[in-house]
DNA sequence: TCAAAAGTGTTCACCGTACACCCATGG
DNA sequence: CCATGGGTGTACGGTGAACACTTTTGA
């Protein structure tokens, strides 16, 4: 500590993490809440945060705060942006650091339903959450579709097998935008990316619709390399 | 203050900005480095950067930062990313937040040149800058070429009067790639956002080029809506 | 038998890409 | 008169977009 001359112990501030989480199902894209269990805005719907530690980078803060309000493990999280208003914490001076994840609601649903503080919300119907997390959603919004549109995407949020409807419409209501059928399952085959299996969901019709799985190995390369869908 | 009981002071931290500066010239893309002026590392070249003060947000400080180092004002400049490894910073856990700045380097050499602990480098000749100031150095690089194929750019980077050849060789110097000469003028033409005058230049061939200038309107409107260049 | 969803191809317009020659001028 | 960079157009292939009918089967 022998330069700390120009390091000003004063203007320590605190930092948080605040993690949009989404996840799909039937109804559609879904965001993740929690009841807020102190003061103030107690009982106020929030993204999931908490405070950085010393300890720790903002990467594990946001994994820790997703675990031990979830426990939810080994979700792929990317940092999105720093909020820093002055004011934007009416308790103190906060800085947030957002996260996003994608989560696969039917894989993990049983473990979040212990914890009832937690809670989805179809994402055209969510409350209106404290502080500025409503504008952290939007730009993860932002985000999510850039993402669906320059690397595959449904991995993180699909059950395991899926039909080509479900796809398409994990893919509409992200861009939030109806899709042709034809068009889409077209382009979506020609990443090659999918595993057509011999299996049919009979749920949503008589005839079936058979179902798919992602190409593990396929799918991590086409979200490196990337690519410029356009829909 | 009432309810400091879940913000913990320990766990406070110093938070910097760090800018990533870009400029254009005959040579190609410039950064824009400080020879650090105190110890650790005192005499290194850096980013430029400074802490985060208790009555303003990041941006005012990145444009803070920029002004007192450098005189400039007004620069456009834009959040990046946050860096929080533990160990960054030698001295003391501090989190920096880096934004990047295109500046005119015509227009404002003359107030750069007071201050000569600042220089600019050739992007691909730049020294080895300290801490993580690499990392961040890339993540820019990899904003600024996005940015190139989804917006128009240029505005920020060239002086007012500028030939096709200079455009040209803006985008070549981003994007670390040879552009085919008709093929780029004819779809930077497409975008409507040029005007061009009736003067030419000279300097570097006999016969003289077209000066061109953007339209700020339509520039600007094109900003907004953006694009997706290929190039 | 009929309702409801599944599945399947083609055509057209547009855009990206590759490519080569003449022009104007100062030295 | 010639060297240097400036300026211009076309042809081809690929991709995005629009579009409608037949199949299956449980109720």
């Amino acid at each position: 500590m022998t330069y700390l001359n120009h390091y000003n112990e004063e203007d320590k501030v605190l930092v948080a993490v605040d993690c949009i989480i989404f996840g799909f199902d039937e109804e559609g894209l879904k965001i993740l809440f929690v009841k807020r269990g102190f003061e103030p805005e107690k009982g106020k719907w929030s993204l999931m945060g908490g405070f950085l530690k010393r300890e720790e980078n903002l990467a594990e803060a946001a994994t820790r705060v997703l675990f031990s309000l979830t426990g939810l493990q080994d979700i792929y999280m990317e940092q999105l942006y720093s909020y820093s208003e002055i004011d934007r914490d009416p308790v103190t001076r906060t800085i947030s650091v957002s996260y996003f994840a994608l989560i696969n609601k039917n894989k993990y649903d049983l473990k979040l339903n212990i914890k009832n503080e937690a809670q989805w919300f179809k994402f055209s119907e969510a409350p209106l959450p404290i502080f500025d997390h409503q504008q952290m959603i939007e730009k993860a919004l932002i985000r999510l579709r850039r993402k669906a549109l320059s690397t595959p995407l449904g991995f993180e949020l699909l059950p395991e097998k899926f039909t080509m409807r479900q796809l398409k419409r994990l893919y509409e209501s992200i861009l939030n935008q109806k899709l042709d059928k034809r068009n889409f399952i077209n382009k979506f085959n020609s990443l090659d990316i999918l595993v057509k299996l011999e299996e049919k969901d009979k749920t949503s019709s008589k005839k079936g619709a058979f179902l798919y799985k992602f190409d593990e190995k396929k799918y991590q390369l086409k979200k490196e390399e990337g690519f410029n869908f356009k829909l």
